[in-house]
DNA sequence: ATTGTGAATGAAACCGGTTTCAGAAAGTCT
DNA sequence: AGACTTTCTGAAACCGGTTTCATTCACAAT
């Protein structure tokens, strides 16, 4: 009943013409005031709401956009990095209006089917992917379609691919130069080589090392797997190599190597210091709270719907071009500088 | 260019009519199959992609669904009941060829707007709404509006909606009744008052207790938001009444209300005996590790969306009907039944 | 009074599919 | 062979908007 307005019948009502609603639809100019408002008048009496299906046919845009989480399934949860991400990317896509269409796409093999089927839906506007791993099979896709893209951390290949990130390679080099700064010289790591993030902290890590004239050594670099489980795993490996301190590239391996030095009965900060990456809530709610680097996950999250908004409004006609975002460190417990709080 | 391809053009080059092109798309009968063939190789050969927005707007079916979250925003993705929820019914919806679209609202009065943009939108063959505090300010939008909808968790007033929930009387029943099977008399609890869970565990709780001719003592009941500091905070306000035992009505206000207990000297399980709520990720990686109630959250997901398509299909007919999960208990360490391991 | 200009408006085409309907083709039954 | 079905197929209407284009109208300038 209440449903089957259409932009015909409320033409009628006002005695006008589709085309006179659809300018009072979209605030349009030459439209004389006394019949603007009779139109207003007869949408709100009726209720009438545009069926945004037909608007989008028409005017050959959805103003949705898809969120594309590529990561494999158990990852994507076990790490708040990615509902952070999710919650930034829904608020700035909502802010402009957009709808985001979340998919998660689970590498059973699965997820070139689930990103075909997205690019085939010819219903998004544009897309924000994730980088990660998988991130290889999932690019020549949209690439290969003409929608635009953008992608959220640095892809495997990046040549000429809108990205925003943050600054990892100064993250791991800012955590690690703070270790030194403290007087630290056995410094170990556990980081991750399964994307881009991960490979830049250690990155970053070896490059304050060098920096600071200390010598790298592999044995103090753990690979972990970005679950809690692996920071424990990559901990209790380190721990024959006697590490005075330990950066370690999530938050969340940090919650895990933090089990595995008090399992090994060391403090921290006192037996071994600390500093994770990430900033994120389990970051303050460990014990020690961690002195950990803040990522901006918010504001990646507001830059690619902008940016990707930008390019859907240009067709795509712009260069391509990354974002870096600047990291910071925050001291808190676990790295022994703050001694007396 | 390679987008131009429309169904008009592939009709042409197979010499048959839009009509039967249609045919073949949607797998309809009566087509010879020599036609069928050839307009299948023309699809094959020109990539054609038919236009989802133009195929909404004949069949008016979408397709995509919503889902709502309408928590305030800090406590969404704190617990990661709503990342598990979400990756849930994503999946679902994904295995049933539907978009699932995520619309998280801010309570800060966008809330309204948001979901009334929802509806407008006229976009959406059905919606996926969470169950909390605000439940009762969405819940008229959808009902005033003709949208198929379907509830996780059981919303304020529940009369004549369709919902999915776990057992959560159950759940505080099974959590209670086992501390009470271990030997323990004043048993305290952390709920919510938040939600119907968090009542609906607190019932259960005072039912396992008058069960088994236990006295209800208020003072050993505090009330938490879902936050791991509201169950820091609840266990601190518990410990003055000594408590030997605890059900916590989640594992993330557990992990506070663990924290409360170590900085009070106390030891879990023995000095005090803990059960939690969700059987969550955070509930495997706790020192202890959690005994808790385990709700099928998947599974909810999973019938929420099944449910919702259901109703789609017969276009609402339907009677409002509930579904109540099974809940199980999964012990660990953290309420000392399991000595020696 | 005539012409020119720009604002206001409606008719109709269009977006790209689905679906109805009627007619043609093929097959079945006396 | 004629009458009936049943299977295919295409023309055209339709979904509900947007947009183009031509026309009308009001008003100012000549």
């Amino acid at each position: 009943m209440s449903g089957k307005i259409t932009i015909q019948r409320v033409a009628e009502l006002a005695n006008v013409s589709k085309a006179t609603v659809s300018r009072v639809l979209n605030g349009y100019p030459h439209v004389r005031p006394a019949v603007r408002e009779k139109v207003q008048r007869v949408i709100r009496e009726t209720g009438y709401q545009p069926n945004n299906i037909a608007r989008m046919l028409a005017s050959e845009r959805s103003s949705i956009i898809g969120f594309v989480i590529s990561s494999s399934a158990q990852m994507v949860f076990h790490d708040p990095y990615f509902p952070a991400l999710t919650e930034a990317v829904s608020d700035a896509a909502g802010d402009r209006g957009l709808i985001m269409a979340l998919f998660m796409s689970h590498a059973d093999g699965q997820g070139r089917k689930t990103v075909n089927s997205i690019l085939a839906a010819g219903l998004f506007d544009g897309l924000i992917l994730t980088a990660d791993a998988n991130g290889a099979s999932i690019l020549p896709q949209p690439l290969a379609s003409d929608i635009p893209f953008v992608f959220i951390g640095r892809p495997s290949q990046a040549d000429g691919i809108n990205y925003v990130d943050a600054d990892n390679v100064q993250g791991g080099f800012l955590a690690t130069s703070h270790l030194i700064d403290l007087g630290h010289r056995r410094i170990a790591t556990i980081g991750s080589n399964r994307n881009a993030s991960g490979e830049d902290r250690v990155t970053g890590y070896r490059r304050a090392l060098s920096e600071r004239g200390l010598a790298f050594d592999e044995r103090l670099v753990a690979f972990g797997d970005y679950s809690l489980e692996s920071g424990y795993l990559g901990m209790q490996s380190l721990l024959p190599y006697k590490p005075e301190a330990v950066f370690v590239a999530t938050d969340t391996m940090a919650l895990g190597a933090l089990r595995a030095l008090r399992e090994a009965g060391l403090r921290v900060p006192e037996d071994i210091a600390l500093v994770s990456h990430d900033d994120l809530p389990p970051a303050v709610q460990a014990d020690p709270p961690l002195t950990t680097v803040q990522q901006p996950i918010a504001r990646a999250g507001q830059l690619a719907v902008e940016k990707l908004a930008r390019i859907i409004a240009q067709s795509g006609n712009a260069p391509a071009e990354k974002t870096i975002l600047p990291v910071k460190l925050v001291v808190r417990e676990s790295c022994g500088a703050v001694q007396s709080i």
